[in-house]
DNA sequence: ATTGACCTTAAAGTTAACTTTAAGGTTATG
DNA sequence: CATAACCTTAAAGTTAACTTTAAGGTCAAT
C-alpha cells in the first residue's frame, strides 16, 4: 500500500498541507502515523476522507456539521443522525434560497427601472433601499 | 428639529450604539456635532441613513458597496455607478440561487433515498457527498 | 558538504462586522 | 449628593476557516 507524506496528500487532495494539519488539530482527520523523524504519513484513504471534506463544505455543512458526519462514519453510528443533520441542512439551504429569491426579484425589477443616467438624487436603487418594510 | 444622541439613535434605529460608533468610523456615518461635554448629537435624518444601511445589508451589500453607495449619494454621483453596484449584487445573487439551487436539488433526492434506519455503512448520504464529481 | 525543498510546532494574522472590556467623564433623579 | 444610567475613547475579543510567520529539523541531489 502507497502511503503519503503530508505535502504529497496535499498535492493529491487538492487540500494546503496547512489546512490538512489544521483539520487534524479540528478532529476532522484522525491522527496519522509518523516516520522515525516525526513526519506525517497517511494511507491511500486520506485523500477520500479529505474529498468528503471538500465536497461537505461546497454543500455548505459548516466544519462542525462535517465532523459530526465523520464521527458518525467513524463510529458507525446511527443513520438517523446523519439524516437530521442532512435535513437542516437542506432546510437551511432552502430559507437560503427563498431569501435570495425575494431579493432576486426586488433587485431586478429595481435595476429595470434605473435607466443608469443622470444623478443619484431620485435614483431608484437608492430608493428602493431606502424603502421601510 | 428633534435631536438625539447616540442611546436614542440606537433606540430609534435599531442598530447598537457602538455599531453606530463602528459606522462612524468606517465612514458610513458622518460625523455628528457634539454637545460641550462630547456627546455626539445627531439630527433626525441619521435615523433614514441608518435604517438605508440595514437594508442594504439584508439586501446581502457588503459595509464596503454600502460605504460606495452613500459616497455616490453624499456627492450627488453618478447614477451609472450605483447602477453598476446593483448589477454587480444582482449577478452575485443569481449565482448564489443557482448554486444552491443544484445542492437543494441533490441533498433533497439523498434524502429521500436514505430511510433514516440502519448503520452509516452505506447511508446513501455519506455516499452522495464522498462521491466524485 | 551544502543547497533547496521538504517537514515539525506554536503562535499570530486574516476577513467581516461587529461586540466586549476597560477606564473614565456626564447627566438625570431621588 | 449619591447613585444609576448615560456618554467618551481605545483596544481587545468574537466567529469560521483557514493562512502566515517564525524558528528550526530532515531529506534528496549535486
Amino acid at each position: 500500500m502507497k502511503t503519503f507524506n503530508i505535502g504529497e496528500l496535499s498535492a493529491q487532495s487538492g487540500v494546503a498541507s496547512h489546512a490538512i494539519r489544521f483539520y487534524e488539530r479540528e478532529n476532522l482527520m484522525p491522527d496519522p502515523a509518523r516516520t522515525q523523524s516525526n513526519y506525517r504519513r497517511y494511507p491511500e484513504d486520506a485523500i477520500a476522507r479529505l474529498q468528503f471534506i471538500i465536497h461537505a463544505k461546497q454543500w455548505g455543512f459548516t466544519l462542525e456539521e462535517i465532523r459530526e458526519l465523520l464521527m458518525l462514519q467513524d463510529a458507525n453510528g446511527d443513520r438517523a443522525e446523519a439524516k437530521r443533520i442532512a435535513s437542516e441542512q437542506l432546510e437551511k439551504i432552502r430559507h437560503q434560497i427563498q431569501s435570495l429569491s425575494r431579493i432576486e426579484a426586488v433587485l431586478s425589477k429595481t435595476l429595470e427601472e434605473c435607466s443608469g443616467e443622470g444623478p443619484m438624487d431620485g435614483c431608484p436603487i437608492v430608493e428602493a433601499i431606502a424603502q421601510e418594510r
